[in-house]
DNA sequence: TTATTTTGTTAGATTACTCTAACAGAAATA
DNA sequence: TATTTCTGTTAGAGTAATCTAACAAAATAA
């Protein structure tokens, strides 16, 4: 119920960035803003007012003006920072349309912790830094929004400008289907190839980039797949199976099986 | 209070993804095992599986084992598919610790909507199969986790072994410091130069990359600094002023005046 | 079999938040 | 001045979640 280092809840940071943004266009805030503002009844802001008051955040007297203390100040100026962070991270990096992007921004938000927010403030700070990276978020990554995950394999090739792609042909083809695989392999997961629908199924599923599969019994046309999905079991259409890629089993990958 | 999609509540979700994980080891769940788990008192618990119950997600009979329905083990699969997005997201891509990262995960995964999911997992794939992303996030970013944002300035030059860098010093040498700016001027942030307690209390208060800051009031030893960040006036010491280092006014920075 | 411990449930209280409906104060209009 | 409208508050109810304390059922030990 309570966000991470402020103390108060979600809803009462809520309040506090909202009487924020409204002094920051409008010199007054007043119980009536607040309320449209963040689509509540009038009704259920004078409590919060009051809780906020006696947290010593808000300045406020029956029927009066509302005034941020410093503290209060503090916590909503962080608050929307924290928002923008997210909702950045999400719209430019992501390339999450802005309207979700604010909108899951608002939940998570209140949940951000400092050292997070730190670190994503540094991502942007690097990024900046960085045309090259840039580049790679926009070119390849932002490409894939639009011509779908089946080129990802070529990605490499056709969307890095920066580096001399040689050995291009065996880096790219060691990408096995996990359907081929013996019973009783280890792999990691490497992607999903195929349309939105199956797509979010296996993702929903656990079927994630980097998510370790053991193949325990290879299906046919009527028994389905099984596999052991980060320990746990999981039964799937043959057909939907067909979809999961995953990386070779080399000594490069291996490293990663042990996470402690 | 309700999750971006399932119809239930982020409580409810860790009580479904709390079975699943216990289930995943143990063969039965039982009252007490969940409340351990989720350090509730296992009188919470009960009420918790009446809800789940009703709402058919899980199947539940007095003093009885807890099995989850279809719709429930779909939930709770996908919930925890998202606290690893997130939590692998926190630890492997930004350099957050483990455990906090577990634990902002924990309280921010009820509410990554379904297109961010599957962003953050097409992500991860594009970060598997571009390996010089990979180095860019580990050398260039990664690097600047121990050694300080001081070091940021020559990222481009000394950590990206992927791009010859001509013209490398016009480029860098082109960030200013928000001080010298002359009053009127507008301009984004690029970065905060500063040491973790300024950096931190910087970006509380909204000194991002990205953001737009106007210089109103060059400060002096007594007057403090005064700029207009994002549209929201503040105040600055000039010492903490100072540690601002902002993108030069050219073309190709302009275009991001406007984000509609 | 009886006693004890473990486990699960219920009752009752609390907190935080929301709502609608009724009301009160202030401002604008007639 | 009187009336209407706008704005804010209160009262009362509801939901979701948690807790402690008391109790009940089941399992284990004596």
């Amino acid at each position: 119920m309570f966000d991470s280092k402020s103390g108060i809840t979600g809803s009462l940071e809520d309040y506090l960035e909202t009487i924020y943004i409204i002094l920051g266009r409008s010199s007054v805030a007043r119980v009536r803003d607040i309320a449209e503002e963040l689509d509540v009844s009038p009704a259920s802001v004078t409590p919060a007012m009051k809780r906020l008051a006696e947290k010593q955040l808000i300045r406020y007297s029956k029927r009066n003006y509302i005034e941020l203390t410093e503290k209060g100040l503090f916590i909503a100026r962080r608050t929307m920072t924290r928002h923008n962070l997210l909702s950045r991270f999400l719209s430019e990096i992501l390339g999450i349309e802005r309207e979700q992007a604010e909108n899951d921004a608002c939940s998570m938000e209140h949940f951000l912790s400092a050292s997070s927010m730190e670190r994503l403030a540094a991502f942007f700070e690097f990024l900046a830094a960085c045309p090259e990276l840039q580049i790679l978020i926009d070119t390849g990554f932002g490409n894939c929004l639009e011509v779908g995950t089946e080129h990802l394999s070529r990605c490499s090739r056709s969307i890095c400008p920066l580096m001399a792609h040689d050995n291009d042909e065996n880096e790219m083809l060691e990408l096995e289907r996990l359907i081929d695989l013996e019973p009783g392999s280890s792999r990691r997961i490497a992607r999903i190839n195929a349309g939105k629908k199956t797509r979010r199924q296996l993702i929903d599923s656990g079927f994630i980039q980097g998510a370790n599969v053991i193949l325990i019994r290879p299906g046919d046309k009527n028994l389905p797949f099984i596999v052991k999905l980060d320990g746990y079991d999981q039964q799937l259409p043959v057909l939907i199976a067909e979809c999961v890629l995953v990386h070779p089993d080399c000594k490069e990958n291996g490293e990663q099986q042990n996470e402690e």
